[in-house]
DNA sequence: TTAATATATCAATATATATTGATTTAATAA
DNA sequence: TTATTAAATCAATATATATTGATATATTAA
């Protein structure tokens, strides 16, 4: 049960259905990338990175000083229809601005 | 996006989780079966409902005062997906106190 | 070592949601 | 009609969660 409310709790809010499904289409990506993508600031970022990463949607990968983060694999049946639905939605998602292989520094 | 996150939102509270459990046990039972059964006061399990049956994962059927709740069939691939989620949940559910069918009063 | 930088965490505040008891609505029975 | 009863809604309060800015941690560069 409480892993269950785990995964819905963390789909329950609309900058985290963002965030997947940006990694979603984007593949890894860093923190710096998404926080000038997404137009969000980090501290925003890192704490609902780390709800989606708990309960299970995300892996990360330090390489660094960054940390990359992108859609777990594989997924459970539920996390990963989850994402399906995800993708479905009708969202406008903004362009990928990778500034990590740019040199980073925000 | 606003569909999603309202089906989401109404699966991220355990007391409707249970809501749905049960009912996907018992079939279409009344808010005084319900309130019987689960031992929740009326206006709790209203409001619960309310919000499953706004979210569509609930129909409601009147007949006479009484108002009888079950799971909406069909439902789409997430909804059901997730009643199948739940259906796996080790939750223990208390037995089914029918009083509709023997003149309820609470 | 010290400085710089990417990310994580903390503290304060604002907003959303759950619970309860009271009230209202609607249907039936007397 | 009035009384009764099942269910819905409201108002007040409590609890949880999101956001921000500040601070802490950790890695790399100088």
């Amino acid at each position: 049960m409480e892993i269950f409310l785990q995964s819905v709790s963390a789909l329950n809010d609309e900058t985290r259905i963002i965030i997947l499904r940006f990694l979603d289409r984007h593949g890894a990506l860093c923190v710096c990338d998404l926080q000038e993508s997404l137009q969000m600031i980090q501290s925003r970022l890192s704490r609902h990175l780390k709800i989606l990463k708990d309960a299970g949607f995300l892996r990360v990968e330090r390489r660094g000083r960054w940390a990359y983060y992108s859609i777990r694999s594989p997924l459970d049946r539920f996390r990963l229809q989850a994402i399906e639905e995800i993708r479905t939605l009708d969202v406008a998602l903004p362009p990928l601005q990778k500034i990590s292989s740019q040199g980073c520094s925000l």
